[in-house]
DNA sequence: ATCTAAAATTAGAACGTTCTAACAAGGGTA
DNA sequence: TACCCTTGTTAGAACGTTCTAATTTTAGAT
């Protein structure tokens, strides 16, 4: 089995009867070159089938065009929003990338951010996970590249930051509710140990108090972050002695889930009960009844993070910048 | 702004009071070192901050541990049920992955084909657009890497293939609405020039020929392959003169776009019409009524393309490997 | 002590590109 | 003619690692 040797630039350079840096040269479109200097290596190029070694060439420049992408779940499709959104400017401002999922471990993060680090990636986009420790969180601080942190905040992180204002998004949804009449608002979903969770706490209970609603403990239920979840949460919430007559879940996901788990008891969404969920992840709408829920423009968000990024990469020493969106509530006949 | 030198194995080694071939061999964690020679070593690369290069490390060595991935929309469902299944049998596997999306565009497709190739990943897994040209044909059959086409066959490509029987899937789901009485059955979405929708037309006429049942081609409906095209065919379905009782959907996208539509003119789908869709995407079973589907086991197939790939990675010379699934049916009360 | 084989370590070339600085060719000016 | 400037091209070092082959150290046997 004759092993064949790699083309290089060298065997192009040969071939055209030039040197290899006009080669290289020709490859990286220097305008230097003579037209026909570069029409006869681009013709070597191609009757050589030459192909271009990235990677050498990143290695000699110390520059490389990747950037990571560590989300958390391919699965869930607020994430898959946020990773067109960012895949695709990434992708229109050149940029390949690595894509890494961490299903919400700890560990796991530690591990891609390292790996990451190691490909010499040139940025990278991070939607940390829900409990970080410690460690994680010196090694994020440490990240000496272009950084942008997304979806979950964390002050203590130094990187520039982009993600919705959770707490006035859960006042939206509650007042929506409040104003149809509601005094009985159940918040679903999510655990309560996640920042994510007790900012839309911190809305659900102001809104509450703003409107001087007394706020239940009994109606708050803590669930996985599935349709499974909001469906199983159903049966906990009727088992309570206050009857929630609206709910509020933590996201669309657990939202859907309870809806079709109201429906399998015989309970209308939208008439006896009303649902809003929290997202407007895609498939919301296309629900019956479609769910109210408040949007968190996951693909703008994944848009302005990897805006974020390229502009610090192409300025690393700007300051701290944080890119927070006002989040808008889509009424629909859920509620 | 002083520039601030990388630290290499060069710096490690010194601190450490070993040569750089002893330390790269630690980095490597060879078993022809001492232990206290690796702890001196791990301890210096622990105390400087040393990052390993891996860009530096693949290129003297030939090899990397990257792949390239090339779905076609991260926004489809099934997609994103096939990227899940692929990234984390790749990520178990060792190997870190490019993400690349072509959203169906051939020359995006040859784009991204090129560039991976550029990045020198060691292997690839390829959703081919819907139509290929025949340049981007001779291109994909030049890579010389191993290469794991999926999801849409063609058979003038030479590499190896996953996916399923998308004539017995659609065969399938005909048969099982002949069963349940129907007679005028439609077949609605997607787009006849693609061979995906060839093979489910297939089946759908083999299973009206095998019935004794005529095949009305006023009952075959084109679509773009969203909700929105499913919901939008409604109107047209029921514009023609045979209405039809029963809706084979060219996918389940298509699939909750009809009953979102059917529904909102009234129509109660799993009673008044039956709808099967196809690729069983993790939304179709909580869909109210849950959706009738073809099982395409996406996250499976990632999972076995993802095999197949790591397979031809550690053995280059075995020959043509096809694997084809065979679907299931999953009925459920749209039918 | 001496020899030998095995084990651990090392020096220096190599991977395929880019970078730096130097060189050659041509054209304008004095 | 000599000089300089500009434009295009090039030789050889450099990027940070691994590889090959050689060297040193260790351990066991005599």
């Amino acid at each position: 089995m004759q092993e064949k040797k790699r083309l290089t630039l060298n065997d192009v350079a040969r071939y055209a009867g030039v040197s290899r840096s006009t080669a290289s040269l020709v490859v990286r479109g220097s305008d230097k070159i003579t037209k026909e200097t570069s029409e006869k290596v681009h013709r070597a190029m191609r009757e050589l089938g030459y192909v271009y070694d990235r990677m050498a060439a990143n290695m000699r420049s110390q520059k490389s065009n990747t950037v990571g992408m560590i989300i958390t779940d391919v699965g869930n499709p607020f994430y898959t929003d946020f990773l067109k959104g960012v895949h695709t400017s990434l992708e229109e401002a050149g940029y390949t990338t690595f894509l890494g999922t961490t299903y919400d471990s700890d560990e796991k993060q530690r591990e891609l951010i390292a790996r990451m680090l190691e490909h010499r990636v040139v940025g990278m986009i991070l939607c940390p996970v829900s409990t970080i420790s410690q460690e994680t969180l010196d090694l994020i601080n440490m990240i000496d590249i272009p950084t942008v942190v997304a979806v979950r905040e964390h002050k203590e992180i130094v990187h520039d930051y982009v993600g919705i204002d959770y707490v006035a998004g859960a006042e939206l949804a509650v007042n929506h509710l409040i104003a149809r009449g509601h005094e009985n608002i159940a918040f679903v979903g999510g655990a309560s140990s996640s920042i994510a969770w007790q900012k839309r706490f911190e809305g659900y209970a102001l809104a509450l108090q703003k409107a001087k609603l007394p706020l239940h403990p009994e109606l708050i239920f803590e669930t996985a972050i599935t349709r499974e979840g909001g469906k199983l949460a159903v049966g906990k919430i009727f088992m309570a002695q206050k009857r929630p007559t609206a709910i509020f879940t933590f996201n669309d996901l657990i939202g859907q889930g309870v809806m079709i788990g109201l429906q399998e008891i015989g309970i209308q969404v939208g008439k006896d009960i009303a649902v809003v969920g929290f997202d407007n992840t895609a498939e919301s709408a296309w629900y019956s009844p479609p769910l109210t829920t408040i949007s968190a423009f996951a693909m703008k968000l994944g848009n302005e993070a990897a805006k974020l990024l390229h502009e610090r990469i192409l300025q690393p020493l700007q300051e701290q910048r944080k890119s927070i969106f006002q989040p808008e509530i889509v009424v629909r006949q859920s509620s």
